[in-house]
RNA sequence: CGGAGAGUAACUCAGUCUGGUAGAGUGCCUGCUUUGGGAGCAGGACGUCGCAGGUUCGAAUCCUGUCUCUCCGACCA
């Protein structure tokens, strides 16, 4: 392809409203344009990378048996309320009405639509298991698109849907895809990370993420130090490994004055102790009863943990905090109150702890759980922190950023059942499928790609997903001989199936080399007056400082070789 | 939705406080020169100052309303 053929819009300067370097870089290296907030133009050179990510999807999808079809965007509602999720979902589904009234939606995900097909379609165990995957545009009215591509209301994603005869054979399904993704991560040049993740509105009993690192990622990772754990901020639990005996462990409850000090950092503060020693005493509303959540003063409450001990919980008004306790926010304590205490695990074996009074300007110290409270049970609610120990018991958990490119999900029978989506076994008994979810997003995965590569210059592609493999700088266009010499090359190279891009615009050299960064493209071949009077072309990777000079009648096979060499890297 | 900021040429931005002929750089077009890391000179085209009202002799500028975009929080591939 030649370059003055392709609408390749570079920028020199950096757009404003574009805040990541990925985002910069694509729009700089035309990639990409905006046509409203959360969407996307996909320019030439934007669609050819998209589709080598996308058909590096397809291969391993279907090296893993998973058959690929092509659903409706648009869906009846119907078939969202049977699930559920036409509640469920309200807020991150677009709605349109057809000329009939009738009420449809665009597909923000696909798990109805594969059930529902999969319960007409597949019907014995003998036609089991199967997996079907799509790649497509997904619509999310997403509260706050961002980052161009990374976070958009239309985006591309490949979404399968694995069906099983037990939850074991859907174990196995889980496993191909947690290794298709492993591979298809890796073969994008990307270093992906597997975290423990939770469900989310998916549902299902368990899954885990692939992430991105890198400080422009929305989410918060932590990972142990070993490597041996990593999960979600949302999911992650952290073991505090301190005893949590303090001075006057041994003494009585004691009341103490706390004139108009609530704040756990300002009692911390009056007493002289650590805010751990001090117990944070939340009253949460489950169910419309109130509930006390108990944690060390220095942590926080995870909300995602606590709603599946609380469904629904949310923390109570001052007025019924006021009911609860008899005193003011910021008094309340454990002894004396007449609800259900909740304590996380964290505060096991506390003794000399500090605790509200549940009476104004008050606390009481010397506070032991067992002892004062009888409290033998313990559940996960906290957040966890950096610095926590591992849930093995080894590595200490350290906090990273990371994108989130894949998400794999195991989702037992919540849609089979939902839709139908029975078969009978050997015994002619009827079963629900066991279903697993997949999702990559294709769009997002492109410009972690970039996030992940690229300098102060521009994009560094990895040859996998790079628009061309090969960028022919041609110096003097105008000169034939220079212009004869590269198209030969060009000619040969793309016969051997290499992707090659040719600059035949009429520029100067510096501004072709700087567009030629910009864009990143593996490997640049420079052909020159000045070269060519020496018999030399000029061959340089990307990532290269200089240039190696090779003799014209080998620019082929080197450059071949080269970019063979690079092919094989991933 | 809450908080913060921004809408002026294709892009990056000045001008707004203090009302008085709409600007710069980049890009684009033409010509000449130049040609190995975003060239130089000369000439040229491009604007409903986001939109709608209002105040005023006069509004990019002041007032009111409204729309859009970006960033920070809750949602997710």
């Amino acid at each position: 392809m030649r370059w003055s053929n392709l609408l390749i819009p570079t920028l020199k300067e950096t757009p404003q409203d574009a805040e990541i370097i990925s985002h910069q870089l694509m729009l700089r290296a035309g990639l990409i344009r905006r046509l409203g907030s959360g969407l996307y133009t996909y320019m030439p050179l934007g669609v050819r990378a998209l589709r080598k990510v996308q058909a590096i999807v397809r291969e391993e999808m279907d090296r893993a048996g998973a058959q690929e079809v092509l659903m409706p965007v648009m869906h009846p509602k119907e078939i969202w309320e049977k699930s559920g999720r036409y509640e469920g979902l309200k807020n991150v589904m677009f709605r349109v009405k057809d000329r009939q009234d009738r009420e449809m939606v665009l597909g923000p995900t696909h798990e109805e639509i594969i059930t529902d097909l999969v319960s007409r379609e597949i019907t014995s165990y003998k036609q089991f298991p199967c997996n079907f995957y799509q790649i497509q545009s997904k619509f999310r009215d997403e509260i706050r698109p961002r980052f161009g591509l990374m976070r958009c209301k239309e985006f591309i994603m490949k979404d399968a849907y694995s069906f099983d005869v037990s939850s074991e054979a859907a174990d196995v399904s889980y496993q191909k895809m947690y290794d298709a993704y492993v591979r298809i991560f890796k073969r994008c040049g990307l270093h992906a990370m597997a975290v423990d993740a939770d469900t989310g509105d998916m549902g299902g009993s368990s899954s885990h993420e692939f992430m991105i690192p890198c400080d422009a990622g929305e989410d918060a990772i932590l990972e142990a130090d070993d490597g041996s754990y990593a999960a979600n901020l949302e999911r992650a639990e952290g073991i505090c490994d301190l005893p949590m005996v303090f001075a006057g462990a041994e003494l009585a409850l004691a009341a103490v004055e706390t004139p108009a000090v609530g704040k756990i950092e300002d009692v911390a503060k009056l007493l002289e102790i650590e805010t751990r020693q001090l117990v944070k005493t939340l009253i949460y509303v489950s169910d419309e009863k109130p509930v006390a959540v108990l944690l060390p003063g220095n942590r926080d409450v995870n909300e995602i943990k606590l709603n599946k001990v609380l469904p629904g919980a949310e923390l109570a008004d001052p007025e019924v905090i006021r009911e609860v306790t008899g005193a003011e926010v910021g008094f309340a304590g454990p002894v004396g109150l007449d609800i259900p205490v909740i304590v996380d695990r964290s505060l096991k074996g506390l003794k000399g702890g500090v605790i509200g009074a549940n009476e104004t300007d008050k606390h009481l110290k010397n506070f032991d759980l067992e002892r004062d409270c009888g409290i033998t049970e313990f559940v996960d609610v906290a957040l966890a922190y950096a610095g926590d120990l591992a849930p093995n018991g080894k590595g200490r958990l350290v906090e990273k950023r990371g994108v989130e490119v894949g998400h794999v999900f195991k989702l037992g029978t919540k849609y089979s059942e939902a839709l139908g989506a029975n078969f009978l076994d050997e015994n002619g008994k009827s079963h629900p499928a066991v279903m697993g979810c997949y999702g990559i997003g294709v769009s997002r995965t492109l410009q972690a790609v970039i996030e992940q590569s690229n300098d102060k210059f521009g994009i560094i592609w990895p040859i996998s997903v790079a628009p061309f493999e090969l960028l022919i700088t041609v110096l003097s266009p105008k000169d034939e001989n220079c212009m004869q010499k590269a198209l030969d090359i060009k000619t040969i190279l793309e016969a051997q199936g290499v992707d090659v891009l040719l600059d035949d615009r009429q520029e100067r050299p510096g501004f072709k080399f700087k567009d030629a960064d910009l864009l990143g493209l593996p490997l640049r071949l420079t052909i020159g007056e000045r070269g060519l009077a020496k018999g030399e072309v000029e061959l340089k990777a990307r990532t290269d400082k200089d240039f190696e000079a090779i003799p014209l009648d080998q620019a082929v096979v080197k450059t071949f070789e080269k970019i063979t060499a690079m092919r094989e890297a991933l």
